[in-house]
DNA sequence: CTAGGATCATCAATT
DNA sequence: ATGATCCTAG
């Protein structure tokens, strides 16, 4: 029996609501997924099937806590669908998509992907691509998607206006590169289930009669497209329960509509509206910041976090002079505290971009701060990790032409542009895929290498029904000589590649045991986990990987940080121009400047016990120093909630009268100890050219170099960073 | 024709 | 720092 006593009110009634339409605002921290979790287990109890319920959430993590704790509660929870919007929709799609043309096989292209199909596309349709810049382009057509607009219904849209015109040509061009791929992108996971079920009503009666309680968590957050699925869903049955808060939305840049919550309550005109507003996870003061934060924004539905868990410390706030001291005073106040018998892992760092983490990473090595860092190049973005995919998803998909091109001369195999370009060529003509076009080669001489690679790959296809899949890619990475290249070469970096081969290669292992163990025969071919194995390994976020028992101090953009808690929170790098960014800052409209204040939100109330912000006056972007001002946010908390912060006692000794600048160069010295040029030296510099220095001034752990370049005038940039270098001839070649 | 080196642009957040 | 593109030698 569930006992609800241990819930306030607000969530009982959360609980208990199982039926019709339900919007729960909960504020951040308010125990909504206690809430749901506790919700799912009694429908269970209330002896609705397991199979009739389906909860949605926004990363993998999330739904393998959700999912663990639903089984603690109840071991019927195991048979609920718990994921994310995108894996539910690749479970619906594997088992339905040739209805609508695809075949089950299809192939996921994530945005890197994408990118060079779009690139492709406007070569192929002789634009320029100076006027249609792939990034652009690709933004343009996902919000397209997003939005539940067709290539053709797009052209219509645009009749008139030229340069638009184009890009729906890209745009249809670009659904058709990928149709004749049997590959979908990111959006059309989502758009692509739409559409099954528009053209396909009995199956949609099917899904709806499946399912038959939804519950959709970060809803804020969903897009217009998922907005659609998920009310088509929950035509029949009405018992749709979305869990969000209109002041955490953050990824409007990504299609999220908050008008999606903040017209709940007419798309559903009987629905209940449960408010979380008492807040488990933070101290008084720290709420009160956020408050007093969030009230700026004018469209939001507005409420008010409270707690009972006491005023707690004011927030810290310090002011360095560059991002080194900013990162050092972050380091000594974490090992001060670690000294005095805390641990590492009550830490994380939050920031706007991911470029900031480097000088948090420099302190933190310095200091053997063990820490663990999120974003910047994703595992599976890794070069090594996708060309091995792209094997593997060639031989799961022989229309995947980008695969194959992606490996043809992978490792080099003599198979240069030309020899592609030909192929291309022929394919087109024949109007078939790249991988018939080799098939279909005349066996004469100039073709020998092309017929090894092919036979090669007819080679592991033939394999594949009677190996594991560990075993099909080992035999890949041995057969190409892969692994043999990256070990011949003994750099630094090629070990690392192999290294993470290594590690994808364990994560293969891992999921050839699982499948064994799910099979009554307990063996699992190869070829019929690839489609399992690239659907999942497609859609892995970064922050699934988060472990929350290492004790390790974490590093993560206020976004991937978004569901999680910490004891103590910084918030570095809080100045004009990071955060808010200049381009929200700088645009005309106010809803860039919401939604950062609305990750400014997120970010404050991350924080459990401790918050720290802090800026620096001074910092780098592309090697040049700029000066920085305050983020406008800063003076969005109250004063009465914060207190400077005091560098540690090691600098304070230093200090000149009452400012917070830190000593300059407070750590043990780094490699870059003395510079190989002096004053009135010529130099070099990659970007800037030659020039003549003009004065050396030491900053942190790095020189401050003022130098008259020949092309560009003067500059002032940091030698190390900026890799200055001595130029051997003093003299211009006039 | 291909491989490898030099040079140039880019860089917000992510399923 | 990375990828794309251009150039040159073999």
């Amino acid at each position: 029996m569930i006992d609800l006593s241990q819930l306030n009110d607000m969530q009982q009634r959360a609980v208990e609501q199982t039926e019709g339409p339900v919007l729960i605002l909960a504020g951040a921290g308010s125990g909504k997924t206690r809430a749901l979790t506790t919700r799912v287990a009694y429908l269970l109890e209330k002896d609705v099937d397991p199979f009739h319920i389906i909860a949605i959430t926004f990363t993998n993590k999330a739904a393998r806590e959700m999912r663990n704790r639903i089984n603690s509660l109840n071991p019927l929870g195991d048979q609920v669908w718990v994921s994310t919007f995108h894996s539910a929709c690749v479970r619906i799609l594997r088992r339905e998509i040739h209805h609508i043309g695809f075949e089950n096989n299809f192939t996921i292209y994530d945005a890197e992907d994408a990118e060079k199909i779009i690139k492709d596309c406007v070569k192929e349709l002789s634009l320029n691509e100076k006027y249609y810049p792939t990034k652009k382009v690709m933004g343009i057509i996902s919000s397209q998607k997003d939005n539940l607009v067709s290539a053709a219904q797009f052209s219509q849209d645009v009749k008139g206006d030229s340069h638009m015109e184009g890009t729906a040509c890209i745009y249809r061009l670009y659904q058709k590169r990928l149709t004749d791929a049997n590959a979908l992108d990111f959006d059309d996971l989502i758009t692509k289930t739409v559409e099954l079920f528009d053209r396909c009503p009995d199956l949609l009666n099917r899904y709806q009669e499946r399912f038959r309680y939804i519950m959709v968590d970060e809803y804020q957050d969903t897009n217009t497209a998922q907005y659609f699925l998920v009310r088509r869903l929950a035509e029949k049955y009405q018992n749709l329960c979305v869990v969000g808060d209109d002041d955490q939305s953050i990824y409007g840049w990504r299609g999220a509509n908050i008008r999606n919550i903040l017209d709940f309550e007419n798309d559903f005109p009987h629905a209940q509206v449960i408010r979380l507003e008492q807040n488990y996870r933070s101290t008084q003061t720290i709420l009160n910041a956020a408050n007093a934060v969030i009230a700026h924004n004018a469209s939001r539905k507005g409420k008010t976090l409270w707690t009972d868990n006491g005023d707690g410390p004011p927030i810290q706030y310090f002011k360095a002079y560059d991002e080194q001291g900013e990162a050092a005073f972050i380091a000594q106040t974490i090992l001060d505290r670690v000294k005095s018998g805390g641990t590492y892992a009550e830490f994380a760092a939050l920031y706007r971009i991911n470029a900031q983490s480097r000088a948090i990473e420099d302190q933190f090595m310095h200091h053997n701060i063990p820490y663990r860092l999120f974003g910047g190049v994703r595992f599976y973005q890794r070069k090594e990790i996708k060309d091995v995919l792209a094997y593997l998803k060639a031989l799961n998909n022989p229309r995947d032409d980008l695969s194959y091109l992606r490996i043809i001369n992978t490792p080099k195999r003599g198979i240069g542009d030309a020899t592609i370009k030909r192929i291309q060529a022929h394919a087109h003509e024949q109007g078939i895929s790249f991988s018939e076009a080799l098939r279909d080669l005349p066996s004469d001489a100039r073709n020998k290498r092309l017929h090894t690679f092919w036979e090669m790959m007819e080679g592991f296809r033939g394999f594949m029904p009677v190996c594991s899949l560990t075993e099909l890619t080992r035999k890949v990475l041995n057969d190409t000589l892969y692994l043999k290249e990256l070990l011949l070469d003994e750099t630094p970096e090629s070990l690392d590649r192999v290294e993470n081969i290594d590690a994808l290669l364990s994560k293969i292992a891992e999921f050839d045991a699982e499948a064994e163990l799910e099979s009554a025969e307990g063996f699992v071919s190869a070829g019929s986990e690839l489609d399992a194995f690239l659907g999942e390994v497609s859609l892995v976020a970064d922050i699934d990987n988060y472990q929350e028992r290492e004790d390790a101090v974490v590093l993560m953009t206020l976004h991937s940080a978004k569901g999680l808690e910490f004891p103590r929170v910084f918030l570095p790098g809080m100045v004009q121009g990071v955060f808010p960014s200049f381009r929200s800052m700088n645009a005309p409209e106010p809803e860039g400047m919401e939604e950062e204040r609305r990750l400014c939100y997120v970010g404050l109330t991350r924080a459990k016990e401790s918050l720290t912000i802090s800026m620096s006056k001074s910092r780098l972007r592309n090697g040049e120093a700029e000066s920085c001002v305050p983020s406008c946010f800063i003076e969005e908390i109250p004063a009465e909630y914060l207190r400077d912060a005091r560098p540690g006692r090691k600098r304070q000794l230093s200090l000149r009268g009452k400012t917070n600048v830190p000593e300059r160069r407070a750590m043990p010295a780094p490699k870059q100890t003395e510079l190989d040029f002096a004053v009135g030296d010529w130099v070099r510099q990659i970007k800037y050219g030659r020039g003549l220095v003009i004065a050396i001034e030491p900053a942190g752990v790095d020189f401050e170099v003022t130098v008259s370049f020949e092309k560009s005038g003067l500059k002032k940039i940091m030698a190390a960073l900026s890799k200055v270098k001595k130029e051997p001839k003093s003299e211009p070649a006039f």
